[in-house]
DNA sequence: CACGAAACGAAAGCTGAGCTTACGTCATGC
DNA sequence: GCATGACGTAAGCTCAGCTTTCGTTTCGTG
C-alpha cells in the first residue's frame, strides 16, 4: 500500500456521499459538516486528481462516467470499512466478561449476588474463573480481576487498582468449640497444610503454630463450613463471616495481631468495554 | 452508509500503516508523519472503539485478535479504495487528448505540426475532431477546442480562452488574376454560397456583394487551392496564406475593411489532466 | 555486560487542513 | 413572481493531528 500516493481521505469521503447523495448539501447533514465543506473537499480531490468527477445539472449534481467508477470503488471500499468496524463492535458488544479471582470472597460473596448484576444490565455476560496470582490480564483476555492486597501491595504501571472493601481477618470457631473451654494454642486448627500464608497469619497472634493440631479439609471452599460444624477454629475476613457471627454460628476468638485484608478489583489500563465497566462500577456497589 | 459512526478515517489509516508494518515507526515513515503521530491516533482509535487493537511485544508492537480482525477488514477496504484511485489515474494517464475545432486554421497550421507534438510528448495521443461552434465542451467530452473568435468575444464563466495570435483577414488572388486589370468588384470570387459571414466581410470593404460572381467550390479545404489556380479572388488570414504570398503564389488585393481574427484556444474550466495542458501548452509555441 | 541504536511512551505546544460564515447566483415549484 | 433550497466562492477561524522533546525499554554487539 503506497499511502503517499492516495488524496486525503476526507476528500475521498466527501465525494463517497456526495455520490451516494447525489447533493452536496444531502452529503454535508449525512457528514455532519456544511455544504460549503464538501464542495471544497470534492473541487479539491478533482483538482488532486485531474479529473472531472461531479457536474452540476439543474439544482443537482451528477457524476461524469470517472466519478462513477470512483464511486463504485469508494463504495465498495469504504463499505468494507465499515462493516468490519461494525463487526468488531458488534463483537466487542457481546463478548462476556471475563474476571479472574483467587480470593474465596469472589466465590462467596460476589457470585451470590450475580443475579442482581444481570436484573440491572440484562445482555452482559459474565465469567468468572479462578487463575493464578501472577497472570498477565491483557495478555490473557481478561477483564479484570478480583484480588485480595496485603498492605504496602504496588501498583503496576499497567494495571489500576479500585478498592472494594477492606476486611480485617478474624479468627472464628464454633461456639461449641470457644464453650468447651479449650485455649485457642489447643484448638484444631482448619488450615490446609501446605497453607503456609495463613498459618503466618495465625503466628502473628501470639500462637506457637509449631505445636498447633491442624486439621486439612482440601478445599477452601470448605473450610468455613467445617469451622460453623466445629471441626476446629479458622480465619477468614470479617465480611465473609459476618453473617455466621450475627446468627451465633460462630463466634470470634480473642486474638489480635491478624492482618487487616483490601480486596479491591484490578483492570489492565486502556481502553476499557462498557461492559466491563459496568460489572466494575457494580462491584464497587455492593460492598 | 452511517458515516458518524465510523472512527476517524485518519487514525484507521494509521491503524492499518501499523499493522501491515508491525512498527509504529515504520508506520509513521510510511505516511510521512513521526512515530508519535501514529502511536496517538491507534491509541485514540482504540479509545474510540473501547478494544485493545495492539499490545507492545520487546521493540515491536503485535496486534491483537480484535486487532487483527479489524486490520483485515481495514486491509480490504482501504486496498479497493487505492485500487479505484490507481485505475481512474491509469484511465485517465491513458485518455486521448480530445480536441474539438470549427477553424480552417486547425487543418492547415496545426495539423501539420503534430509530428513535432508526438517527438515532443510521446505517449499522449490527440484526436481533433470537428464539430458544432456550440457545443459544451465539459458535457460532451472535450478537453479543448480551437476556435476563431471575432472581435468582441465574451468569455462564458465555464470557459478559458487562450489567445494564440491575431491575424488580419486578407484579400487575395492568383498573380495571374491580379494581372488581369479586373477590378475586385468584377472578380469571380470563390465564396462558398450559404456563407453569409464570408460574403459580409467582402461587403465590408465596400464591394457590392450582390452583384459579385460567386464560385462555390463546396469544399473549404480547397478554396485556397482554387484561389491559387486563378479561379478567384478569396479572403482568408494573413498566417494561413502567408508562405503562398511570400512564394509568389498569391499577391493581396488592395481592399481595406476586412476584419481581423484571433485564433485561440478554448479550455473548460476546472481540473484538467496533464496531457491536455502539455498540448495547450505546445499550441501557444506554434504560433 | 556496558553501550549504542532503535523502538515505544507521554506531554506540551504549534499549525494548516478542513471547517464555518457570509453572501451570491441559479433552478424549481407554487 | 416569489419563496425555497440547491450550488459557488472567498475570507477567516479552530481544533484535530502533528511535531518536538525527553524519557524508558529492548536488543544486538564488541
Amino acid at each position: 500500500m503506497r499511502w503517499r500516493d492516495l488524496p486525503s481521505l476526507s476528500s475521498l469521503r466527501a465525494f463517497d456521499a456526495t455520490a451516494r447523495s447525489g447533493s452536496f448539501a444531502e452529503a454535508g447533514r449525512q457528514l455532519n459538516v456544511t455544504h460549503a465543506a464538501v464542495t471544497q473537499a470534492v473541487r479539491g480531490l478533482e483538482a488532486e486528481l485531474a479529473v472531472q468527477l461531479v457536474r452540476r445539472a439543474g439544482r443537482t449534481v451528477v457524476l461524469t462516467e470517472a466519478g462513477e467508477r470512483l464511486a463504485r470503488a469508494l463504495d465498495e471500499g469504504f463499505g468494507t470499512v465499515a462493516a468490519g468496524i461494525a463487526a468488531l463492535r458488534e463483537a466487542e458488544a457481546r463478548r462476556v466478561v471475563r474476571v479472574t479471582t483467587t480470593t474465596y470472597i469472589a466465590e462467596t460473596y460476589v457470585m451470590p449476588r450475580l443475579p442482581d448484576f444481570w436484573a440491572k444490565h440484562p445482555g452482559v455476560e459474565v465469567a468468572m474463573s479462578p487463575s493464578p496470582e501472577k497472570i498477565d490480564l491483557a495478555r490473557d483476555g481478561f477483564d479484570m480481576a478480583i484480588r485480595a492486597l496485603t498492605d504496602g501491595w504496588t501498583e503496576r504501571p499497567d494495571e489500576e487498582i479500585r478498592p472494594l472493601c477492606r476486611s480485617p481477618v478474624v479468627a472464628i470457631c464454633a461456639p461449641s468449640l470457644a464453650n468447651s473451654g479449650l485455649h485457642p494454642q489447643d484448638m484444631p486448627w482448619v488450615i490446609g497444610n501446605e497453607n503456609h500464608w495463613e498459618l503466618a497469619e495465625v503466628g502473628g497472634t501470639g500462637l506457637d503454630t509449631s505445636r498447633l493440631k491442624l486439621v486439612d479439609i482440601g478445599s477452601p471452599h470448605l473450610e468455613l463450613q467445617a469451622c460453623r460444624q466445629g471441626l476446629g477454629a479458622g480465619t477468614a475476613t470479617e465480611i465473609i463471616c459476618r453473617a455466621d457471627l450475627e446468627a451465633g454460628r460462630l463466634v470470634r476468638l480473642p486474638l489480635t495481631g491478624l492482618p487487616v485484608i483490601t480486596y479491591a478489583i484490578v483492570l489492565p489500563r486502556g481502553p476499557r468495554r462498557a461492559a466491563v465497566e459496568a460489572f466494575a462500577g457494580w462491584l464497587q456497589t455492593i460492598f
